[in-house]
DNA sequence: TTTTTCAATAATGTCGACATTATTAAATTA
DNA sequence: TAATTTAATAATGTCGACATTATTGAAAAA
């Protein structure tokens, strides 16, 4: 992202979404205004707009008078993000098989060659694997050519980053954990390429609720 | 709404929301930090702090040093924000058939014994019709139980609000339109409470698009 | 000791001033 | 006349000060 042309809330939209994210501040925590001036050395203005836009998208929550929270994470949120996404990504997949052509069949094609060549290599490295993984599930419902639900489904899967994180270490180092994952992207893949878009619809479906317990478990623990 | 609690940036975020639902500012209009300042009598940073919402919501966009404008309208996005919500809604009412009690079934029947009595009635007032639409609407999916979905749905209500305004006045003047529109309700509560999962999705997507084409044409008149 | 009151402290929320950038219009040049 | 440069004007974006509200903790009362 070339940030030169960005103003000082957006930049700090973006530095605070990725602090979240990455859980330098956790749920639950307070994020003082003061604080945040300090850490990003700009004034009340932009860190208050970017906390407005952080509440239009969930990853903050406040209450008048008494501040800024970063919004909670629970098994409730954590299994209703997951269904809404997996649904969700089942209606593009679907758009997608019926309204794509001979350019997105090739990018999935292009894509899954990467995924897969990367997964059965020796050392792999998540934020590598993650990129690629995601470029997969991209290209698979990038011919649904509807912006709105496009959008609807970013938004989710931002939604549901700070829940993938518990997930993600798990699935890369457990061999037959990834194994089990790859295999089901090149049957994901073919249904796909064959247009058979009920059993794509459900396999698709299925995946994404995949790590869910897996996630249940890990966020027991914490 | 009770206004007292809320701060300065939260009012001028309902009111401004509200401003360009109805028309106050039309599609494309620049907002102008002062010209706001003017007519909400306020300082300038609730000001920004509601456009920043505005824009995470798509009603309003924005470009750095260029200002604030209403999000424009147009047939493609007309199409795309009703396509989205006719498979949203269907999603939705697919979850409430599964997972709806008895109350949901009484809130169903309910809604519809009062939007049937007043879509016969005489006069008929249109917020009045739509009022006892929308809950009528809201009754058959409020049994799905996915706080994310139903987020996601709202937005898309109130993203087309705007569109929705070039309908409403000619469905409820035109006696022919609103008997048919009154017809569906029917069907679709029938199959609802006899848990026909398939065939009220599809009728609910239908019943969604169909005042796509009334729009198009209004919106061309325009 | 526990509860309540009230002052001190600290945080939020709002404002208007100012610096920066874009736009407009006039002046200069081709 | 048309195009380009330059000065003016106007708008955006940022900041720190200040007013308002919540929180904390000490003192007083039960």
């Amino acid at each position: 992202m070339d940030t030169s042309k960005q103003n000082t809330a957006s930049k700090i939209l973006d530095a605070l979404t990725s602090d979240i994210i990455q859980g330098v501040f956790p749920p639950g925590e307070k994020l003082q205004i003061k604080t945040l001036k300090d850490r990003y050395k700009v004034g009340t203005s932009p860190i208050r707009e970017a906390l407005s836009q952080l509440i239009a998208k969930d990853l903050v929550v406040s209450e008048n008078q008494k501040g800024f929270y970063v919004s909670n994470i629970s098994i409730d949120d954590l299994t209703d993000i997951y269904q809404a996404r997996s649904k969700i990504e089942g209606l593009c997949l679907d758009m997608a098989i019926k309204k794509g052509g001979d350019f997105w069949e090739s990018k999935i094609i292009a894509a899954s060659h990467l995924l897969a060549k990367y997964s059965k290599s020796e050392n792999i490295d998540m934020d590598e694997w993650q990129n690629r993984h995601f470029s997969f599930h991209e290209a698979l419902v990038s011919g649904c050519n509807s912006p709105r639900l496009f959008q609807i489904r970013q938004s989710l899967y931002e939604k549901s980053t700070r829940y993938r994180n518990l997930w993600l270490q798990e699935n890369v180092t457990n061999y037959d954990r990834l194994q089990a994952n790859q295999n089901e992207h090149v049957a994901l893949m073919v249904l796909v390429l064959e247009r058979d878009s009920i059993p794509a619809q459900k396999l698709i479906e299925a995946h994404i609720m995949t790590p869910v317990e897996i996630i249940k478990k890990n966020l027991n623990k914490a």
